[in-house]
DNA sequence: TACCGTTATATTTTAGAATATATAACGAAA
DNA sequence: TTTCGTTATATATTCTAAAATATAACGGTA
């Protein structure tokens, strides 16, 4: 059997939620990783990582995810600078004019987030359906 | 003995970490309330209607909010907007130019906001001790 | 009636973020 | 050596969200 946490949501008192449609509303939230307190690791960071894998490049990923180059470099690059070991490896020259992939690392964090965020998805979904009894 | 969540954290690859010092890596998360996917209700809204009811005026809470008057009518509007019943009740004229005092629903959504973000916090003490393993 | 501080609202101004634009450097291949 | 598309970086411009400012209305009280 799975592990299980301590922390349980109490009933609702009766009559807290009938000022407002019970079936639309919901709880929700935004997830990340800090590294000494300043946010490091988030949704942003996965979707441009996962598009930098895919296309071999910063620039293309920026495109498809309609942001500017700069953005996604300084995103890249706070990365690369927080990590001990850079997280995308990028080359300048080339036929192609260089290109960048993302590390081993990077990928293992992808794939943790995604199943921290699975966690906090479960949890949203108990207390939402906590909320509507 | 409490109910317990269903969720649970595997542990995390054992090399994951290694390229960020452990012990400065946290989850961390914001958390609110929806209706109808849009965010109705989190911390900054619990903040206004507290400091709302304590000085009994939408200008000075936020004032101490350092918030300026228009956006903190736009939250109560919103919030007013949303419910069926209004959470903030306000008063135009009278010896004190009016006021504004919040409603027992607003108070129970605050202490149940309260309530919700201690698990979320006991959520995320969770996967901060199992990142740092 | 005059006064008060508030709510309510519109308009103007400011500040910061995001984008757009420009340019240099890079290095493999033809 | 020239070409290519990229990284890397600086600067200029645009957008937008926030704040600042202004003003009317309100209604108890003296």
């Amino acid at each position: 059997m799975s592990p299980t946490r301590k922390t349980a949501a109490p009933p609702s008192s009766p009559d807290l939620w009938e000022f407002l449609p019970l079936t639309e509303v919901a709880a929700n939230g935004s997830l990340w990783i800090e590294h000494q307190g300043q946010r490091f690791f988030g949704p942003g960071p996965v979707q441009l990582l996962e598009l930098i894998d895919e296309t071999g490049s910063i620039n293309q990923a920026a495109k498809k995810m309609d942001m500017s180059y700069k953005k996604a470099w300084g995103i890249v690059n706070n990365l690369n600078a927080t990590a001990l070991r850079p997280m995308v490896i990028t080359a300048t020259g080339g036929q192609k004019g260089g290109g960048s992939t993302i590390s081993a690392e990077a990928k293992a964090l992808i794939i943790y987030y995604r199943e921290l965020r699975a966690r906090f998805n479960q949890f949203l979904e108990t207390e939402t359906i906590r909320i509507r009894k």
